[in-house]
DNA sequence: GCATTAAATAGAA
DNA sequence: TTCTATTTAATGC
């Protein structure tokens, strides 16, 4: 049984002010997990027996409406924790975690939030910190669902993606994890349609370049324009 | 303005 | 090849 290295919880917000031992202790309790593009970390209304770190990759918390159609809540970057929901108190998870590009995380027993959260000095706050920040963007986005055009909403969710894993490429920011139309769809609650003739549209006017599965943003002021931030807009 | 349907093309496995 | 992502046009609300 190998152990895990200390340097892996560095500089992670939640464990950012513990020292070495209390790490090491940490990281024994820990299991280690890896998950494939595409694969469920965990899924919605399972019993919530675990709660997970992001080490590496993107996440995508997805609901599934009784119809059947997915749609994307938010997504967590690496370093995050994920699957807190007993942190609030919740037995079941409320979302299903669906991993954006391959993903590498740590897990603990849920009992073991609540000894951390008393053990460690700022791990509770922390934890708190990120729901809070979660909630404040599904509101967000639910805000643009009932009173943005599509257009905005799209720029705004391409916007959202370059702020959290948006990598310098030539040319442009690049979006860090594989997109496809569909997926944007889902998070702006359109159709794939409409996302690939906007994209289409905007690729010519040197806003966009896209490969399959990959966005790059060329000109983010642009973007910012369409998605009718705050400002001078036409409302 | 945007969804829906359908059909075609092109890249990846 | 077969499956998946993407594009494009036509039609309707």
């Amino acid at each position: 049984m190998s152990r895990l290295d200390e340097s892996l919880l560095r500089g992670v917000p939640p464990f950012s002010k513990l020292s070495r031992p209390e790490i090491r202790e940490i990281l024994d309790l820990a299991r280690p997990g890896r998950h494939a593009e595409g694969a469920a970390v965990f899924r919605e209304g399972m019993a919530a027996e675990r709660f997970f770190l992001l080490l590496d990759g993107f996440v995508r918390a997805v609901r599934t409406s009784p119809e059947g159609e997915q749609i994307i809540v938010l997504h967590i970057p690496p370093g995050e924790l994920l699957g807190i929901a007993p942190a609030i108190g919740r037995t079941h998870y409320p979302a299903t975690a669906i991993c954006a590009s391959e993903s590498v995380t740590l897990s603990w027993p849920v009992r073991l939030w609540t000894v951390f959260a008393g053990k460690y000095d700022g791990f509770a706050s922390e934890t708190y910190r990120t729901l809070g920040n979660r909630l404040g963007e599904v509101q967000e986005t639910v805000m643009e669902l009932a009173t943005k055009a599509v257009e905005q909403r799209v720029a705004s969710a391409l916007l959202r993606m370059v702020h959290q894993s948006g990598r310098k490429a030539d040319g442009g920011i690049e979006i860090g994890f594989p997109v496809t139309r569909a997926n944007i769809s889902e998070m702006t609650g359109t159709t794939l349609h409409t996302v690939s003739r906007l994209l289409a549209a905007w690729e010519k006017r040197g806003i966009v370049e896209s490969a399959r599965k990959h966005i790059t943003v060329t000109d983010p002021h642009q973007l910012m324009l369409l998605s009718g931030a705050s400002g001078a807009g036409s409302p």
